[in-house]
DNA sequence: GCAGTGACCGTGA
DNA sequence: CTCACGGCCACTG
């Protein structure tokens, strides 16, 4: 609480499946335009207890976070195409469409 | 208690 | 157009 951790899995915990979001968005969001830094450390907690999807959290590129590999590789991008979320070739979430936009 | 690091982003030159 | 650097917070050794 009152941390900007608190904050970022607050926000995370509000995406819905199939919609996926980006560090500097939730930094933004935080009222951190310049803390992306600090919502990957954040992520890097992803404290399970918390509920928090951190595999709904993409860089910009809507590429998927290499340190999901411990759990295998491409956990990441399986547990988002379960979810309906589209890939380009590339191996990058197609932001264009599962973009998460907070209505408020 | 101090210092360094980390799943990143944006801007400047 | 490309390359490089700074900045923010929390946690670990």
């Amino acid at each position: 609480m009152s941390g900007v951790f608190e904050q970022v899995y607050a926000l995370v915990r509000q995406i819905p499946p199939g919609k996926v979001a980006t560090y500097g968005q939730l930094a933004h969001l935080i009222g951190r335009p310049r803390g992306a830094r600090l919502v990957g450390y954040a992520m890097s907690a992803c404290p399970s207890s918390a509920g928090v999807p951190c595999h709904r959290v993409v860089n910009r590129f809507g590429g998927t976070t290499a340190a999901f590999d411990t759990f295998g590789p491409g956990t990441q991008r399986a547990l988002l195409e379960a979810e309906g979320v589209a890939f380009t070739p590339e191996g990058c979430v197609d932001l264009s469409l599962h973009l998460w936009q907070p209505l408020f």
